[in-house]
DNA sequence: CACATTTGTAAGTTGACACTTACGTAAGGA
DNA sequence: TCCTTACGTAAGTGTCAACTTACAAATGTG
């Protein structure tokens, strides 16, 4: 999630993002939409797959890249928790209780 | 945005964020919740600031902080278009259009 | 096999950034 | 005025990340 954040503060993987997001394109396709050199645009491609943004996919010697809506949907759903912290407390209340009861069901007798 | 986006890639900021969310903190409230050092905090808040994701308020000799609203209400946006990219293309092409409208004002004089 | 195509990887450079300690500044008492 | 409190700012350091060029690896083609 850390690595999803930190992938997507870059413009130009978010360009990247936005190439492969609804066609699956090879890296060099992918490489041509930008001035920076093609194996700059490679490394951005592994920041982007270990980051779970996008998936690859291997056809002779082309590599296929698209979005992993996956990995958008839970950096999304991360989001969407962050923009209101009552419901992020509220996520972290339920967690502890959920620890709580976990470890100890005393708090029945309550 | 590009700067709201980059602040955001730090947890320490997050962290930040979270705290002033509901509350309004004077620094070094704000610093005493993290093991860095006070005037890293100092330096993190500036970030926040300047991006535009907090706001400051003095108070005698405290600076109290709080999260921006619209400032977070504008990362939402940006990123709520950036999901669908269908929907980011189309604000590109709105905002060419747009230019060319200003543009061929001046067209029109010719 | 020899060769071109497509791509990742290695190595080095540069700049940004998160952090530290030391110092400056402004407000508010004793 | 002197001192304390609550900060920001300056300056220096180490790390990381984005980029470059050069090279290696894997797959198809004559």
């Amino acid at each position: 999630m850390e690595a999803a954040l930190k992938a997507m503060s870059d413009p130009t993987r978010r360009e990247i993002l936005q190439l492969v997001q609804h066609e699956e394109l090879p890296a060099g396709v992918i490489a041509s939409n930008f001035t920076v050199s093609r194996p700059a645009i490679s490394q951005h491609l592994a920041v982007l797959k270990s980051a779970g943004l996008i998936e690859e996919r291997r056809s002779g010697v082309k590599r296929l890249y698209r979005t992993r809506v996956e990995g958008m949907a839970e950096l999304k759903a991360f989001l969407e928790m962050f923009w209101d912290v009552r419901l992020s407390r509220l996520k972290a209340a339920v967690e502890a209780e959920t620890k709580k009861e976990e470890s100890c069901d005393d708090d029945a007798k309550r």
